[in-house]
RNA sequence: GGCCGAGUGGUGAAACCGGUAUACACGCAAGACUUAAAAUCUUGUGUCGCAAGACGUGCGGGUUCGAGUCCCGCCUCGGCCACCA
């Protein structure tokens, strides 16, 4: 044991580590419970790159931290194996994923014990694995059975070129498919649709009670955008049609002029299909335009920018509130899936509706004074007001400020009965269907005959029984299946025995010219019998997104041991010793809940802030419906979250293999050892900030870890010879105890940055001791800190750098049991109090001098008559009256009078 | 266009509740060791100035004995959403 030689000693820590199962998740009695989570990662072929073992480092030093202060800690790790990445890398190859998976998935966790993360091994799974995607799509069939999913023709993307529908993460801002650069378009597929809007007012409600990042709670508000508004009914003129807007604004009502519908919108529709009604010219123009914005890309949608287009169709919708007949126009800017898909245009007082109206010469009115004074008519874009003021030309509404005419007008319309008070989302239902090879297959089995005889699980009398005890959660269940039993005839689920609905093995798999899934190109597959009639029946061919099996894996790592049923079979590469389950089913489900929920929810939840809405709204969802079936009893998966920054490559670029500046933690380890990438990546900024990569900074922190070497082997002359009775340093000693304190503290607010800072400070302290030591004594050494002492220093370093503290404690300290398994060592309040202090005296504010004295004699007086003793504040105040401003050991400030 | 962050030395950054701005580290410079280099160690390092001192946390104001921190008005950069009614 001479120099600090990383690779000497962390492999085989590794594997005593993993031997004696030192990080073995035990819940014990009588102890807090902590569970600590990453986001777990998508095992690719890359590796794990340097940007990963940040985030997987700072839960590390949490869960070794809490396990040292004798929580009973949880913390595992497995992959979310299914998905596009892999499915295409395995096309690209010629090959399947089933086979690619398990290799990336070995490689993933070489690197990850390389770098001394505390899992629990044995807790190991992957999202691919029958044996948990059995479960998974056992949540399917209960979500369904309460009315949660529907199935219906819904547009999604589609690639001409590579003739498949495309997931959106793959279609480009610009409206190209990121592989072949090919415009995407729209094409309309039966889709399962899972009905999340259902629980948009609790998403949102449930995030005050999160301790998230701000931003990210912000951007899941902004992104359920609930809006509070009016639907208005508008008579057509000449018809019996009515025409339903929303709006935000119906206090400037006064001041509509036009009407307009998306070019999808069902009055456009019956409008073309009665020709009679309107005149044969403009039937053809509205045709035109219709199919035109139908079959415009998003690419020339954003080509065209705001420029609006629209075509008039005749026809004339009447105003309520003053009997104005409005021109009804179409065009694309109005969406069909927000609000109603109908626009009433107030050219006034909104941007958007006054570009409108001055492409076509509709009239603009206003009916609002704003805090610039202009009454006069709006006939320029900068005198659109969109902002508070006072209403004019609104009849009973003159006079009022907006807010007020708002809820005057909002109570007018519903008691005259032209309206309804609506609430509106930004959120829509999830598309869970793929049409894709690698997800769980959706476990839904249709029968042609029995949708002949409007049958559907729904309608099926041994199917009744609720399991749901909240009777207004019943009512929510009854009324959602009434609304979506009709578009599901002919649908069942497939029965549990028959769980898990295993992915056929194929070597084909690529997407088909249809759009349809692979799997309907399988007879073995599809052809099965009806669970209701025994008929022939055939099996739903999508299967489901990526992020299905992140909605719960949580649950799964909580779920209990079964030694008994084994360890992962050779099908599921990823389920670690005693991970398997039984067949699912609501009892087993309760039985292994009983168990998991004692460790939920997730305590610390750690990953990309890129989830922000995605994987973290989705996983929300699914615990607030299973809570609602009773399968879990807890509202929130995740109690507190951080978000890792990025690491960028050192040419400030983000890190990519096409760029060729990809730093590989492979090369890392092998050069400074694991400690020091770990050490660094916490040191090198605040944890949730961007941050370029350096390897300069890098040596830094392995600079730091090879004086801390040197200063631990001067211990083992010491132990070994027994002889000299150790004593600690007073100042040296303090100094320690302080920084314990910032350490535990900056651990517990995740800022690590400072709390590595904090102990390199205590070694500069302790070696400046060592030295002045060595001069007092003539050459002998003799250590300022006592070993006892120093190995409290080595405990609260353990989390950052597991492998050369445990080599140290072994080694030199001559302990028996793991480092990490010792007592987080706790400040003594007593050392922490600082017997002598600086106080910096001011003059009118700038300083001027510092004094140092002991704390007991820092009152006033004292302070005020040592600072007139110092010559330079003398020089200041000399002659002068001055104000004495005195905060207690804090500062002195002395203001001069004119 | 909307919402949310952030601007501090040559660089990454620190500063708890308004109380010594620049901790810690990188880099740089000089020196020690060495035949030499690397490694290591020592000293210095905000700007201007010989110094005393003055100035200094994106810019302009304000509150205060005192502002990186609070308030008002701007500028720049980053993120998310976006023809959202």
């Amino acid at each position: 044991m001479k120099r600090y030689q990383p690779s000497e000693f962390e492999p085989t820590l590794i594997a005593e580590w993993n031997k004696d199962k030192v990080y073995k998740a035990v819940l014990s009695k009588g102890k807090k419970k902590m569970y600590i989570l990453d986001m777990f990662p998508y095992p690719s072929g890359a590796g794990l790159h340097v940007g990963h073992p940040r985030g997987y480092t700072a839960t590390d030093i949490l869960t070794r931290y809490y396990r040292m202060k004798g929580y009973s800690v949880l913390h595992p790790m497995g992959w979310d194996a299914f998905g596009l990445p892999a499915e295409n890398a395995a096309i690209k190859d010629k090959t399947n994923p089933k086979k690619v998976v398990p290799k990336n998935i070995d490689n993933f966790r070489r690197q990850m014990q390389m770098l001394g993360f505390s899992y629990d091994w044995d807790l190991e799974f992957a999202t691919t694995d029958p044996d948990y995607y059995q479960w998974t799509q056992w949540l399917f069939i209960e979500f369904f059975k309460m009315g949660l999913l529907t199935k219906k023709m819904t547009p999604i993307n589609y690639c001409p070129n590579c003739k498949t529908g495309l997931a959106e993460e793959e279609v480009l801002a610009d409206g190209t498919h990121e592989r072949c650069g090919t415009k995407i378009t729209k094409k309309e597929l039966p889709q399962w649709i899972f009905r999340i809007t259902e629980y948009a007012d609790r998403l949102l409600e449930d995030l005050k009670d999160l301790k998230w990042p701000t931003g990210i709670l912000e951007m899941q508000k902004n992104w359920i955008g609930r809006k509070e508004g009016i639907n208005i009914n508008y008579r057509v003129k000449g018809t019996k049609e009515l025409i339903t807007c929303f709006t935000t604004r119906p206090d400037t009502n006064f001041g509509a002029t036009f009407i307009v519908v998306a070019p999808e919108h069902k009055f456009v529709a019956s409008l073309l299909k009665s020709k009679a009604k309107s005149q044969k010219s403009k039937v053809e123009d509205i045709k035109k335009y219709v199919e035109k914005a139908k079959s415009k890309t998003e690419l020339e949608r954003q080509a065209e920018g705001k420029k609006k287009t629209g075509v008039f169709t005749g026809f004339y919708a009447i105003n309520n509130l003053n009997d104005r007949k409005m021109p009804i126009w179409i065009s694309d800017f109005v969406l069909k899936d927000f609000g109603t898909g109908a626009v009433v245009g107030v050219p006034g007082h909104d941007l958007r509706d006054f570009e409108f109206a001055s492409e076509f010469d509709i009239d603009v009115v206003r009916v609002v004074v704003g805090s610039d004074g202009d009454k006069s008519p709006i006939t320029k874009k900068k005198q659109v007001q969109e902002e508070e003021g006072t209403m004019i030309n609104s009849s009973f509404l003159d006079g009022m400020d907006i807010h007020k005419a708002t809820k005057k007008i909002m109570n007018y319309i519903e008691k005259k009965g032209w309206g309804k008070r609506v609430v509106t989302y930004h959120l829509r239902d999830w598309i869970f269907s793929r049409q894709r090879y690698w997800g769980e297959p959706i476990p839904m089995i249709y029968c042609e005959s029995c949708a002949k005889n409007k049958v559907s699980y729904f309608n099926t009398s041994k199917n009744q029984k609720s399991v749901i005890s909240n009777q207004k959660t019943k009512k929510e269940v009854k009324s959602r299946i009434n609304e979506i039993k009709d578009s599901l005839y002919g649908w069942f689920p497939v029965s549990e025995k028959e769980l898990p609905l295993e992915l056929p093995d194929l070597d084909k798999y690529e997407p088909l010219a249809t759009g349809e899934s692979p799997l309907a190109a399988v007879d073995t597959f599809i052809n099965t019998t009806c669970p209701n009639c025994g008929g022939k029946a055939v099996r739903e061919t999508d299967t489901m997104p990526n992020w299905a099996g992140s909605c719960w894996y949580f649950l799964r790592f909580a779920f209990p041991r079964h030694p008994e049923l084994g360890s992962g079979s050779k099908r599921d590469p990823g389920s670690g010793s005693g991970m398997r389950t039984k067949s699912p089913s609501r009892k087993e489900w309760d039985k292994m809940m009983k168990s998991a929920d004692k460790w939920m929810p997730v305590d610390w939840y750690f990953g990309g802030a890129e989830h922000a809405v995605l994987h973290l709204l989705y996983a929300r969802f699914w615990m607030k419906a299973m809570y609602d079936i009773g399968l879990v009893s807890q509202t929130e998966p995740f109690m507190r979250l951080r978000n890792v920054g990025m690491i960028l490559a050192e040419d400030h670029r983000k890190m990519s293999k096409s760029w060729g500046n990809v730093i590989n933690p492979d090369d890392v380890v092998n050069e400074f050892g694991a400690d020091s990438l770990r050490l660094y990546e916490m040191f090198m900024a605040p944890f949730s900030q961007e941050i370029a990569w350096s390897t300069r900074t890098l040596q830094g922190s392995y600079r730091f870890l090879t004086r801390v070497w040197r200063m631990c082997k001067q211990y083992s002359i010491q132990i070994k010879s027994h002889t000299s009775v150790e004593k600690d340093h007073q100042e040296v000693l303090n100094e320690l105890h302080r920084t314990i304190e910032k350490v535990s503290s900056d651990i517990e607010n995740v800022k690590y940055n400072t709390a590595v800072a904090a102990m390199m400070e205590f070694l500069n302290f302790w070696e400046d001791e060592l030295k002045d030591q060595i001069v007092n004594s003539k050459g002998k050494s003799k250590m300022p800190l006592s070993s006892k002492s120093a190995k409290e220093f080595l405990k609260i370093l353990a989390p950052f750098a597991p492998f050369m503290t445990e080599s140290i404690w072994y080694d030199i300290f001559e302990e028996k049991e793991s480092i990490h398994l010792a007592d987080w060592p706790i400040a003594d309040k007593k050392l922490l109090k600082m017997e002598v202090i600086t106080i910096p005296v001011q003059v009118n504010g700038k300083l001027r001098a510092t004094l140092t004295m002991d704390k007991k004699q820092a009152d006033e007086k004292t302070v005020v008559k040592k600072a007139l003793e110092d010559e330079k504040v003398k020089k200041y105040t000399d002659g002068k009256k001055y104000k004495v401003i005195y905060v207690k050991g804090k500062i002195l400030n002395l203001v001069l009078k004119k």
